[in-house]
DNA sequence: AAGTAAACGAGACGGTACGTCGTGTCTTCCG
DNA sequence: CGGAAGACACGACGTACCGTCTCGTTTACTT
């Protein structure tokens, strides 16, 4: 399942059948890799659609053909470089849950290119509705489902309560590990994600029951 | 001794004796003024040192003389704005941990200024080192201090474990909060921080035995 | 035969093939229009390529993609509304040097545009061999080339003397106009190219004979 | 009346009593002389008033305090710098209008300095009428009064017919040196100031007659 | 000798223009 | 006919000077 290429901005038309030219696949393989290669040198701020241009050694119409701005591009290039969150039961739920933390999380926005990229996309989400919209869906919850479920299979088991705030969970660790990814240089200590992994395991959050209220 | 001048963002006073030419005081008003207007009417990408300059009736140089780029104008603006975080002793050990995680971090990350900033600050600085280590000073770290003050007070009440891991403690809640805040448009909902303090005071993380291995 | 365009620095390239783009033909009209205008009402001091630019509803890189600095500019919308040195026979000697003092020089020299214009680029070619070879190359020698000829012409007839020094015979007689184009606002008095003319008919410089001494 | 006070170039004095204040007389000196050090170095349309300035150590506004604008500036440090024109009577009249011609005209059109600045001061003369006449009564004139003196002591001693147009052949032959000083950067031919004298010992212009039809 | 006032150096101020670069659109020409 | 090349109008960049202004400081002339 899940596309493998999305591109364009917030609509990604259904160029679904369409097929054509599978002449320019070129084009856009040298278009993404210049992309991440820019980003790398110069950082979101200072990426141009001009220089991927150039890089590229393409028109510059050829770019905007296909993403009508740089955060679209920037998307579109990250996108497919982002590790899988792993799911399979291995039957140890604290092994499983490690795993996702440390994989899905820890790897995920302790990464230079994430922190290169999203805190800037996150920036120009905070004006552009449509931008938040499809991060959220093309790259916060994807991962977060395949996470959510090995957390649900934990409850499922009986190693978490059944009235876990299973999201919150989620939100907890990634919160951390996106708040050391930006603020710090450094990795994680050693030992951390098993020590957030064990706080919850020994309490975790639960679902507010006056909510409804 | 020390800084010949500096003026830049923050510090700017200080500078006593060197004030020869005009300096005129109510130029510098005018400019954060139009900085936080003009943040919150385009967001940072799209705030220009030229509009500002314009909106503020005041010629760039007069920008540029003081602050050598957006990021350091956009942070002497925000820097003063931000409320500060409550620590007074009230003997409810809850009650003061409630008020520095409500009105210290909920607050502060949920706020649409951060939004708008903050990310954009933050992808600057991670190609920035030196914007980072202002960012860290002059923000993250001050804010953070007197919320340390409060938790450490927690555990010398004994409420909380002797081995308490204070700067974890912090991290996690701010965490949270922040990557809601980046996450999604919504604030928190209600009871959220409660929980969040609830589960701390249940569980604490611990510093690490084995980190000196 | 004359070069229908011109334009550029000093080598004008040949850009042949090298069409490639856009190529707004009434761009650069537009530039020329005005350039000259703006040139009359301010004079060239005080043109300004942003002005130009602004004036002809161009942007700015269209003007310097094409003109270096403000006296390439200046010199190719000066260049082609040059009156044209008249050099038909007529038989009548005399009659044919006046005219040519007359419309040639008297005209050129005396004319607001020029007046408003050559000094200034005289100027800046002091500073610039450059430029003082593009005048000299563009403007001077295909004048004098023109000139010369009619005066050769008289030599040739026997209404001069053999050994007439031609080229300082057209320097006399130009210098004189642009002296008085320089330093008076008011036009030649009437007559005052017949005299200059008759005063060579009758005692023209001759060529130094102990030049090679 | 008009003029409260008009300093500028030439005509500072006339303060006399009202010395109050500092007056620091070197500091006009080191005026003068930046202006000419950076009129060399730099040419005029390159010499900035701020420049002067610094290089002076000076203050900008001692500089506007005495000269309203760089025109008046560069003429101010220019004007002395003007050799004299040589006026004795020796009798030999072919002798004196020779030195006049040299010395008064080759040299003064020929210098780097003149071609450096005139035709700057020239082409801003063109669009500020003021300028002109400083130009005109304060560099032009003071000259052409002293070889008119001499040329007319020739008319007087019958070496010159009594109809010479005189104030035209002071025109001929300083319109011929600023031509060649404008246009070429060689100096001039050996000989020509003689062959140009002698031709008009030959043949000078007359009066116009028939001016008053 | 103390007071006072102008001129001084320094340089900040509101501006205009510089020459460059990037944006997003549009045209031309080549393969 | 698709795509590179790149011209185009626009707007912002960061810098340099403009001419005016305000600072203290430094004379030199009152009183």
């Amino acid at each position: 399942m899940g596309r493998t290429r999305t591109l364009h901005a917030v609509d990604d038309d259904a160029d679904a059948g369409s097929t054509r030219g599978r002449r320019d696949l070129e084009a856009r393989e040298r278009i993404m890799a210049s992309t991440l290669k820019l980003l790398q040198e110069r950082g979101y701020a200072r990426l141009t659609i001009e220089g991927v241009a150039t890089d590229a050694a393409v028109g510059k119409a050829t770019v905007y053909r296909s993403w009508p701005n740089k955060a679209a591009l920037v998307l579109a290039a990250v996108q497919d470089r982002l590790a899988d969150v792993p799911t399979a039961p291995t039957g140890d739920t604290r092994a499983e849950l490690l795993a996702v933390a440390e994989q899905a999380m820890a790897r995920f926005y302790g990464s230079g290119e994430v922190r290169l990229v999203l805190p800037a996309l996150l920036g120009e989400a905070a004006r552009e509705p449509a931008l938040l919209e499809r991060l959220r869906t093309e790259v916060l919850e994807p991962r977060n489902a395949r996470a959510r479920a090995v957390v649900e299979r934990a409850v499922a088991r009986g190693d978490l309560p059944a009235d876990t705030d299973v999201p919150m969970v989620l939100e907890q660790w990634a919160g951390y590990m996106l708040f050391r990814g930006l603020w710090h240089d450094d990795p994680l200590p050693e030992g951390t994600v098993e020590r957030l992994v064990d706080a919850t395991l020994a309490s975790p959050p639960r679902r507010a029951v006056w909510q409804g209220k």
